[in-house]
DNA sequence: GTCTATAACGGGATAGAC
DNA sequence: GTCTATCCCGTTATAGAC
């Protein structure tokens, strides 16, 4: 039986480290807290003892995961450069993050539809749905006419969508286009400019 | 406590009813077979003997459900129509289809997720991504000078995603444009033509 | 086919010693 | 902080009567 933490880990921090794997592996429910601390090499009341349940430490883990990441995201969102940049930027970013974390679109899609109503009190989700600066960008730049006049909610569902789903669905991908690893990140990487340009495209005049 | 089921079906009806509305609402793991017995007016015993398993249960619920709307799906895709009139045909019977069962995308999802090995033996697997004669036809278009030369595996790619995506993530977006049910059912109407312009303006000289 | 009763197990959590 | 032992619960599944 192989572990997931170094020895030289805090206990809190060898705990958090192994399901965090396990978590993105086999979703919540398919986890246990027993085969947690069994990898952890620690015992149940120990984990306890730290995160007091099993449902705040999934929470701890979570937040901190999302905190990893979203904060380049949103900076690029509300930077000031202008819209095709941004655009560019947005998503080359994007499927680098999730290149090196496949399991993270699952793994808050999972989470949306286990806590359907918690949506809104976890802040943690406001930072992955922030069209706040952008939006405004782009009414901006229809009203001045250098765009289309399209939707920017439509616009950013789009860009969401072609960024994020194919993660979801990347055992089919490779299943059914015969890919190896390494030949789906390429897929992914050429991805980038697919759809940076077909974004661009749909607003370009 | 309100049941799903009417009263004049057979007993396995009523248990694959109340099931699935179960199974789409909580998932797998979340719902247990106690809540199903429960609710379809029956106990667990009657049920273990029509399905010997909840994994069997759940098998064939999925199978019926998905055999309900993937012929549609793929008569489109290899019917013999031209390759713009079938973007646009496909994309609106998707969307009608998830329009219908909001949740159809993410049950799907789980189901990739929980059992990653099986995807191959699944058969009902292979008719949700299946691209055969589209491909071909796609090639001959391309080969014919007559669309753009795009990788129809990107491109069927973009159409999944741009179609079934914003589904997954349905409370979110409901939340962030503080829409009602309808107004997201007439949001994704609108993305029907979204959505088909964008990809055709991609493969179009 | 349908029921009651119960087996057999694994889950999360805690008490209390060290 | 860390451990062992245990509690209590819900789960799926089955045996056996009707």
């Amino acid at each position: 039986m192989f572990t997931f933490a170094a020895d030289n880990m805090t206990t809190e921090d060898k705990i958090k480290k192994t399901a965090l794997t396990l978590f993105l592996e086999k979703g919540f429910e398919r986890t246990s807290i027993r085969e947690i601390a069994r990898r952890a090499k620690i015992n149940i009341a120990l984990l306890n003892y730290y995160f007091r349940s099993k449902e705040n430490l999934f929470n701890s883990i979570f937040s901190s995961l999302l905190g990893k990441y979203t904060p380049e995201l949103n900076s690029i969102l509300s930077s000031p450069l202008p819209l095709e940049e941004k655009i560019k930027l947005y998503v080359e970013e994007y499927i680098d993050i999730l290149l090196k974390n496949p399991r993270l679109t699952y793994f808050v899609l999972s989470v949306l539809h286990r806590n359907p109503d918690k949506i809104t009190k976890m802040k943690i989700f406001q930072s992955l749905y922030n069209t706040g600066n952008f939006s405004t960008q782009f009414y901006d730049e229809v009203r001045k006419g250098n765009i289309k006049d399209v939707d920017p909610t439509q616009f950013f569902i789009n860009m969401l969508s072609l960024i994020t789903f194919p993660f979801t669905i990347k055992q089919v991908i490779m299943e059914k286009n015969k890919m190896s690893e390494d030949t789906f990140k390429q897929f992914m990487h050429e991805r980038k400019q697919v759809i940076t340009e077909m974004l661009i495209l749909t607003i370009k005049k």
